[in-house]
DNA sequence: GTCTATAATAGGATAGAC
DNA sequence: GTCTATCCTATTATAGAC
């Protein structure tokens, strides 16, 4: 049960962390009755949609995080390497060092058209957003391109890496080679 | 429903589609039963433990393809870069050009301790045979460490991204990459 | 080995009182 | 806004005939 109780932020923070561990299907009403503390009556109250709302509800709230400190930090403007490290950061206290796991990787499977809608949009801006701070710092176009696809695949890739050997190694070096690398011409 | 009816290695055919396609939470007995043309008394026949047997017995299969295809391969001897580009193409193959999801990816939400015990082994195996691969081409332990772990993870990564995007580049991308820098020193 | 039928449970969702 | 109680359906699983 999270801080702060009975308000939709609040649960959204329980059902984020339900929904990223468990995936869309392995995610039961009755756990979250449970890890919110309220009945499933007042879940309804809260969604009228049901888990199906729920689950847009997570992709939004995502969508919120990577706005404030993944895309704005990529879309905007200062030195590169800093803001680099500044959205590395970020990733690394997000996904716990490579503990959790990432809602684009386990919510498609079940999770509807609109979740996967959600999930297509948000790659493609991580996508842009990655090509563009390349770019920023002198990289050439193509060359951008591929980093910033190189450097998605490498997120979500260490994290499944993570997951199934249950170590956070993967991760952590994937971070350390992103730092080194993805500026470097 | 496969070509190979009810014998048990052509039910686990539709059966490793299936998961591989849903994840394990999003596989029904019914849909198993529809696409395998059998009833259910019948699955329970084949696979007395029910879901949680069939599910390692997927795991098993596919452990058994990685044997033939790529393990054997990856520890074998030959020319490295023959080795290499037989690998890639069976890899290929056995996801489609990175239409179909990877069970190490999808398997271990809601597939239980053995499920999950057997990615950790198919995964380090992954690991230890890229790592091989790499050495015999004369790279450095260290490197070739590295290699193999990148490997894996842009493996499993682009997987998760093409399904993300509805798009195969991401993946052949990724494999465009191997062919072009896994044994260059 | 496969079927029909059925049990037993869990899941998502709703009604209506407070 | 939250609760208890309930509904309906899907799900896993089994029994027993053929």
């Amino acid at each position: 049960m999270n801080g702060e109780r009975s308000t939709r932020e609040g649960i959204l923070v329980d059902l984020l962390e339900e929904f990223r561990a468990c995936g869309f299907d392995g995610v039961s009403l009755s756990r979250i009755s449970e890890v919110t503390g309220l009945g499933k009556a007042s879940l309804y109250h809260h969604f009228p949609g049901g888990k199906g709302e729920m689950a847009q509800a997570v992709m939004s709230l995502a969508g919120d995080w990577l706005e404030s400190h993944v895309f704005s930090v990529l879309e905007g403007q200062g030195e590169p390497a800093v803001r680099l490290e500044s959205v590395l950061l970020a990733l690394e206290d997000f996904y716990q060092q490579g503990r959790k796991s990432c809602v684009l990787d386990v919510m498609p499977l079940g999770g509807g058209p609109e979740v996967q809608a959600a999930v297509k949009q948000v790659m493609q801006r991580l996508l842009s957003g990655f090509e563009r701070l390349a770019h920023s710092a002198g990289i050439k176009k193509a060359d951008a391109k591929a980093r910033a696809e190189s450097t998605l695949i490498g997120i979500q890739g260490s994290l499944v890496v993570c997951r199934g050997l249950g170590s956070t190694s993967p991760f952590l070096n994937q971070m350390k080679a992103l730092r080194k690398s993805f500026l470097t011409p």
